[in-house]
RNA sequence: GGCGGCGUAGCUCAGUUGGUCAGAGCAUCCGGCUCAUAAUCGGAAGGUCGUCGGUUCAAGUCCGACCGCCGCUACCA
């Protein structure tokens, strides 16, 4: 095992019916933030993000628009790009379902599943509707103005169907999958919805289907090109493509296995199904799930029905990006759901970012303007913030590795109130000038260049330009902890400058 | 119906294996300060920890019942 451990987090593919939205933003982000931390550890670090491009839906929707769907994909898939872009989501990779890498993938996942004797022909009947993509059971239908099974989502009869498909014997992974998990008591988190998973295994497995011959938007399955392979055999696949497999000249343990991200909604996907296609082929399991809830919009899930869909290009424009980040990753517990409010934006908004990092910013600046010609002091080894230092760090460390960044970010505005406090305390504004003050600030300095360090996952823009405001050289990004945490490092003479507002309070 | 989760200060939530566990942040009130973005600092107030029983020397913390929310229930990000 080499010193630094490597670390490849994944996003849910989405889907590109639609363009992205607040929920994939939420996703993605922590992604980010996540990841962004694992750098500063020290860690090698990809984050994969990308879109799910097959499906009966996307056929459809290429049509009608008169389009072939290569072309109706070619154009929403570098939306997601871009809204990432915007987000400032430093991924590293990118991946689209209809790429060669993500078919070569496939195919090879198929092929090893096929080959161990767990993909097998069957009829599948049922009722179907074409607009769900999916099977119906006869109690799941609804009577409509007298016409009987329609599809209870689209209000529409659905269809008879019989087809001849392959099935993943998902029903034999039962006692493996919870040997597995018995083995690894962490690999789901947060606990409660882990528990969710286990449940659904215990609950019995049914085998799924995994082709259609009435689909042509797909990848064809190696041993039989009249079938096409369907959904999760898929999407899935994407975390391994994008880190070579499939490909005979990388090796993609190098990267794998992986830590998903994923949505409560695509837990049994994810945490059922996905080992299990897993272990028959042959393939090691995922480090780890980290399975987050919904953000909801006003306390109900969005829907374009409801009015209440977000779009978090638009809340950029009105909160800055920083400030957006900063709301997605504090406001929420992961794993529950959150639910986003304009009030709530706004009251995080002024008290955190505007009164205690952006206040606290401005005000050192100022007393070191005014005290100090503008220039940087140096710290007490032994100040009272040390140990406040020391403590955030740490506990910040701690949460960012749970996967919680509410509580990592909430650890670190300690350093921010503790330091707010300790000026409180010693008011060199009211000293002369001289080797006194020059200490407080140099510890308010120093406070401020960790918070600076520690912040930077969730607000990447603001955290690099207090750096630059203390008069700190280079990137902050490019700082690696836990060296850069310890303190005493700001060294006198910087030229500190104030500048405007980081963030500027806004009025309900 | 089945499985799972939740219900702790006005709000969002912390509270490992039962014994300073009754907490934090925001909001509110009072006071201080004026370097700072009417920011900040200190203090106060605020909860019978959903309800009722039980186990125990001791229970938000374990057990049972009940009430109220919510998720999943099979192949839709």
């Amino acid at each position: 095992m080499a010193a630094v451990s490597r670390t490849y987090v994944t996003t849910p593919i989405y889907y590109v019916n639609a363009e992205p939205h607040l929920g994939h933003a939420y996703t993605t982000i922590i992604g980010d933030a996540i990841t962004r931390w694992s750098r500063l550890m020290g860690n090698d670090t990809k984050f994969l993000t990308g879109t799910d491009e097959h499906g009966l839906k996307i056929q459809q929707a290429a049509e009608a628009e008169g389009v072939s769907p290569q072309a109706f994909v070619d154009d929403i898939a570098p939306k997601f790009a871009a809204a990432w872009d915007r987000l400032n989501i430093a991924n590293d990779d990118f991946i689209r379902t209809t790429e060669p890498r993500h078919k070569a993938a496939v195919a090879e996942l198929l092929q090893r599943c096929y080959d161990a004797g767990d993909i097998e022909l069957d009829t599948f009947a049922g009722k179907y509707c074409v607009a769900c993509e999916e099977y119906y059971q006869d109690d799941e239908l609804i009577e409509i103005d007298g016409v009987a099974d329609c599809c209870p989502t689209h209000r529409k009869p659905v269809e008879y169907f019989e087809e001849e498909n392959y099935f993943f014997r998902l029903s034999r992974f039962q006692d493996r999958l919870l040997d597995w998990y018995a083995q690894h008591p962490n690999a789901l988190t947060p606990e409660h919805r882990g528990n969710e998973a286990l449940g659904l295994i215990r609950g019995g497995l049914r085998d799924f289907s995994i082709s259609r011959t009435s689909l042509e938007w797909g990848i064809p399955l190696p041993w039989d090109d009249q079938h096409v392979t369907y959904v999760w055999f898929d999407a899935l696949t994407n975390y391994l493509a994008a880190v070579g497999f499939g490909d005979p000249d990388q090796d993609y343990n190098d990267w794998w296995p992986a830590t998903h991200l994923i949505g409560k909604d695509i837990l049994r996907q994810h945490c059922v199904y996905w080992p299990a296609m897993l272990m028959s082929a042959g393939v090691e399991l995922p480090e780890r799930w980290a399975i987050g809830g919904w953000l909801l919009s006003g306390g109900e899930k969005m829907s374009k029905t409801s009015g209440n869909v977000v779009n978090p290009l638009d809340l950029i424009d009105e909160i800055g990006l920083d400030g957006f980040r900063y709301y997605v990753l504090a406001e929420t517990a992961y794993g529950n759901d959150g639910d986003f409010t304009y009030e709530g934006l706004v009251g995080k908004y002024n008290s955190d970012l505007a009164n205690n990092l952006g206040n606290l910013a401005a005000r050192v600046a100022t007393v070191v303007t005014k005290k100090c010609d503008g220039l940087g002091t140096a710290p007490d080894p032994e100040s009272a913030l040390a140990d406040a230092a020391r403590t955030a760090f740490a506990d910040s460390a701690s949460f960012w590795e749970d996967l919680q960044p509410s509580r990592a970010l909430d650890a670190t505005w300690g350093l921010i109130r503790a330091t707010n406090g300790y000026l409180e305390q010693n008011e060199p504004w009211k000293a002369e000038p001289g080797a006194g003050v020059d200490t407080v600030m140099g510890d308010a300095l120093e406070a401020l260049r960790i918070v600076a360090i520690l912040c930077s996952p969730a607000v990447p823009d603001t955290a690099q330009a207090v750096w630059e405001r203390i008069g700190m050289p280079g990137l902050v990004s490019d700082q690696r902890l836990p060296d850069a945490a310890a303190w005493g490092q700001y060294e006198a003479g910087n030229e500190v400058v104030k500048g405007d507002p980081l963030f500027p309070r806004i009025k309900l």
